[in-house]
DNA sequence: GACAAGACTCGTACAGTGTGCGAGTCCTGA
DNA sequence: TCAGGACTCGCACACTGTACGAGTCTTGTC
């Protein structure tokens, strides 16, 4: 594997004022999270800062080493309960929580997340905090790994689809509503001739969004962790 | 037999020959399979098709509108049994394995489809089709979408993870093994002072990643269908 | 105080991107 | 023969990431 950022050092120490890696790291956050990924360029986050687009790589060598940068200072923000406090359920579901609302803090990770290993020290951090939770539930030898994985997985899979919903939300330009009647209306000629779907539309139709994707992420985390708890180890 | 007005099927159709949407997507699919996202310019697919790079866009209006295309494209390659043939529970495990096998085919996919809704006719089809699937294992109002919400999310979740790791290796120039080596070093060095991480690096380091990958996608999603089922209505 | 060796900044330049524009070519139907 | 649509495409623009090398500022050693 090539090196990557985490395994070089730097030596001496800094004197005049100057740019860190971490005045650079937080604007750039700071842009992503309001512009999205496209809205980041080197330009205008050297701009930001006051200074030239090329000073920015002395300090990070690439800019897909700063979005790995940034990608680690995210997973930082993540909650791991230790089991002694909550018990190995309630402990998997606030962190469930926790990554969920990382993730949408940061609408542009799932763009991003899925190109690169998660290698950083934040991420191998939440990665054995998170073993130790699920170990003292009691999973046996690789289900830990697995049922670790299962909730990441399930967790991820349903922010980045609400986060897909909300950026293209804040794309169209319409409110909530607007968009919502928009889609639905669009679906409903689509597949005018499926009873099925048309109830489901019905359904959602005077659903309000935001509880709605709470609801169904309560509901499914739920019901893996009911699935998981059978294959503790008695 | 010669053709005559009568076998002639059309008259004048293509009089020269011209480019097609459907070439165009077919021709930006085989190099985003092969090449993945960033190898995929205007200028290039044009050059693959023979043509000068403006003259797609009289085809296809952009770029992005041009993605969309391709991702509807991969949603049509997903099975969803009829619940009549499989019964709910195979049915929806069937629906599982085809999606992720989709996903793996198509590397390029979890780097685009969180920036848009996915409101094609295939993604909508996909959805019916679902959602026929799992009403008639028995939910109730709402689970059925919520159900169906889960388990593609757990399917996304899970195979986009997949896909980081192997693009990362391809990436990387190693083989897998020689990756696996480095990646797991690297843990090792950052958590050397956790136990139940170190345990947990022992247990992978002597087993196939692919296999690895199966095991834990049939594992979580087992769990998830497990406690699914305990939410059918009696 | 002189001087060398970093640490750090930044203007310029290059190769590449998506795509708007307008001119050009071909084909069909009248 | 002519009009007009279907289609192609070169050029140009604004923008991207970043290599390069020349600059400046700070520190440590004589």
């Amino acid at each position: 594997m090539k090196d990557s950022i985490w395994t070089r050092t730097r030596a001496a120490a800094p004197a005049r004022e100057t740019l860190t890696r971490v005045q650079i790291v937080q604007a750039a956050m700071e842009t992503l999270d309001t512009e999205g990924l496209a809205g980041l360029s080197m330009r205008k986050l050297a701009a930001k800062l006051g200074s030239g687009a090329t000073s920015l790589y002395w300090h990070v060598p690439t800019k897909d080493d700063l979005i790995d940068l940034l990608i680690d200072e995210t997973y930082g923000e993540v909650d791991v309960p230790e089991p002694e406090l909550a018990g190995w359920r309630s402990g998997a579901m606030l962190f469930a929580h926790s990554l969920r609302a990382m993730i949408l803090r940061h609408p542009w990770l799932p763009e991003v997340v899925y190109t690169r290993p998660s290698i950083g020290p934040n991420a191998t951090s939440l990665g054995s905090r998170g073993l130790v939770l699920f170990g003292a539930g009691g999973f046996a030898e690789r289900d830990v790994d697995f049922a670790m994985g299962s909730v990441m997985s399930f967790v991820f899979g349903t922010a980045n689809a609400e986060v897909a919903v909300k950026t293209s939300i804040k794309n169209s330009g319409q409110t909530t509503e607007e968009w919502v009647q928009d889609v639905l209306e669009q679906a409903r000629v689509a597949t005018a001739d499926n009873a099925t779907m048309q109830e489901s539309l019905r359904r959602r139709s005077n659903r309000d969004l935001a509880t709605m994707h709470n609801e169904a992420f309560v509901f499914g985390l739920d019901c893996l962790l009911d699935g998981l708890e059978g294959r503790l180890k008695k």
